[in-house]
DNA sequence: CAAGTCATCTCATACGTACAATTTTTTGCA
DNA sequence: TGCAAAAAATTGTACGTATGAGATGACTTG
């Protein structure tokens, strides 16, 4: 023990065993180290990465190196392998902008050696409530979930907060449920909502219909940024003209209801606020059925920006989405949290809100007059 | 992965992983490896040292630095967590028709009570064999994989005899390595390729382009069975209308391929055989901005039968594909692989070869007598 | 006051050098 | 040939320097 890097080491070992350094605390930075043992930082940082090895430190780049919580280690090992898994709990896995939400998260995954498994509600809480039992008893280290119907309270809170007790670290994408205060990484839906109907009023719009599917958290927040447009410009609402659906009926009711909205002789709506470009995308060919032609006749606004937008014969004015920017930051998230290794508590910073963009295309434009 | 001391380092795992260093076999020096990848020797340590921590090596000093004994290791993980794993491993997570296939996977497989793990490999090798190598060391029953690259012959041969080494079993979808005699599942590409054809020529093509994406070995084959309708009904094959791409060139090439298909005077195609819907799209869309109609002017036919052949004002004539049944059919496969894999049975009639089928639609008519 | 910008601190990667400690190989000599 | 000493090879410890990347808090600005 006359290696300089080992008599660092075991000053630095000593502390933590005795109580000087507490768990998650920072310890000194490279550089002061340097000068408290008047060694080069390469020994230092050969000294550190030895105990950063054998588990009693972690370093944080950018932030500092730290005293590991040694508790769950002896746990861990009761299991033997901290194997490094990463759950992704989606409602539809073949929705359209989720593969490129889970290819930013899975890249990121990937580098960093954890291995990604893909679980699927179909948006419904039997199944979620049976995978997440799953997950309480298999090994997963850290779970990315996007909850299921978020607008209404789940009744499978209790699973949640298995998983805080358990020390599995979740976080939430798309929507959440506020009773659980969770991390979270989605779009500003209301400010979403808002910007397409702000959008069709600024273009001359006074009738604008909208459809939301509202079991989702998505789709009410994005309805109430359509009613606050309204309210703030004085433009008054037309109740006939709010559409809203749920999962089970998206394929039917939309369809009904624009058969409905365009025989509508008074109060015609001359544009309708789309949910998402999917939903767009099914009334076009209804509407083009119609002769009815697009956006002259009627302006429709889509959600996402997803690949959909430049596929058809007139390009969707749509709201930025940032799918794989959420993946990856979701991912870089509960990566920061296993390794912190404490649930939810101080967490706030990570969560992030993003501001929606309008991308004006080709399918909104000023209501002819034509009546 | 970008870093210098990770490239050595996957370099070394791997070659640990393709057994060319054995147990206790001794790797090239320090100085040798700064010679072979032209780093300094600090590097070379750091990339030597997580080896060394990751248990793959051990030092000796003055002897040099040996391959570690792993058989003890990978045992005792296989043996303690029997966790019902299995993994996906895909081309591109992104891509269309992806998602149904994993969802038809995904919903047996979590039935029957095991965990899907995705992976993605971007059509890379790298990046293929870095999953290969964690499926090995981590800890799954069982593999469904697309192969990368699957028209030529994989340079990641050796990993998978590994898996077979290992007694992991796999199946293969889309496409297979022909030199490994996989367990498969996948449509018939060449019938696929006839059909698109045969239709056009059914309805009175004589000079028919077509646009295949040929890295992969599905592309190939639809290319093989175009020949052959051609041949067969002894129609003048035209190569100046065959047109190959790569995964790289898929944004570009065949849109400057259509500019110069349209140019021609001569011998002017009057319709496009193309390698899946998506490219239909694509190739729709520059077509429209050209003032052509589709189809009386020109005849589109794509291949996989996706969501997309309905979003168009044009629906689609395309070929079907078995998507979410084939993800089905490769999970049940799987599972009973793994089942008869410790009665050591042969896996023979598993495989299956879907026969796609023609779906008509709008996007192909008779070509009209115009020149 | 909130939001964005920027300087600064931190760890990450990578180059270079030197000498020590240990093992292996070669050499020199009896 | 046999053996010991010398030389060479190899890893271990330690110094120095530079640049990059992420996090943070102070500062600016609307």
């Amino acid at each position: 023990m006359e290696a300089k890097y080992k008599q660092i080491k075991q000053s630095i070992k000593s502390k933590i065993l005795e109580g000087l350094i507490q768990p998650h605390e920072k310890i000194s930075s490279e550089s002061e180290l340097m000068r408290q043992f008047d060694v080069s930082r390469h020994t230092v940082r050969v000294a550190i990465g030895e105990l950063v090895n054998d588990g009693w430190l972690y370093r944080e780049q950018g932030a500092g190196t730290f005293c590991a919580d040694r508790s769950q280690r002896e746990k861990s090992s009761s299991t033997i392998l901290p194997n490094k898994n990463i759950a992704i709990v989606t409602t539809y896995i073949s929705d359209y902008i989720f593969p490129s939400i889970i290819r930013g998260a899975e890249a990121y995954l990937s580098e960093q050696g954890y291995h990604v498994s893909i679980f699927n509600t179909n948006n419904k809480y039997e199944q979620e409530q049976k995978i997440l039992s799953q997950l309480l008893t298999g090994n997963y280290d850290g779970v990315i979930i996007e909850p299921t119907h978020s607008a209404s309270a789940t009744p499978n809170l209790k699973y949640y907060l298995n998983l805080e007790r358990a020390k599995i670290p979740y976080v939430m994408i798309n929507a959440i449920y506020e009773e659980l205060e969770p991390v979270y990484f989605m779009v500003d839906d209301v400010i979403g909502g808002y910007l397409q109907t702000r959008h069709l009023i600024d273009l001359g719009h006074q009738q604008i219909a909208c459809m939301y599917k509202t079991d989702d958290a998505q789709g009410q927040k994005r309805l109430k940024g359509f009613i606050k447009a309204h309210r703030e410009l004085n433009i008054p609402l037309n109740t006939t003209n709010i559409v809203t659906y749920s999962s089970e009926d998206q394929l039917v009711k939309p369809k009904k209801e624009l058969q409905r909205l365009l025989k509508l002789k008074e109060e015609k709506p001359t544009a309708i606020v789309c949910y998402n470009d999917q939903l767009v995308l099914q009334l076009m060919d209804e509407v083009r059925q119609a002769g009815i032609k697009i956006p002259d006749h009627l302006s429709l606004i889509g959600f996402d920006d997803s690949l959909l937008v430049e596929i058809s014969e007139v390009k969707l004015t749509s709201v930025k989405h940032p799918k794989s920017q959420l993946g990856l930051d979701a991912a870089k998230a509960i990566i920061q949290m296993i390794k912190k290794n404490e649930v939810n508590q101080s967490f706030d910073r990570l969560s992030k809100l993003y501001e929606p963009e309008l991308v004006v295309r080709q399918s909104t434009t000023n209501p002819k007059t034509t009546a």
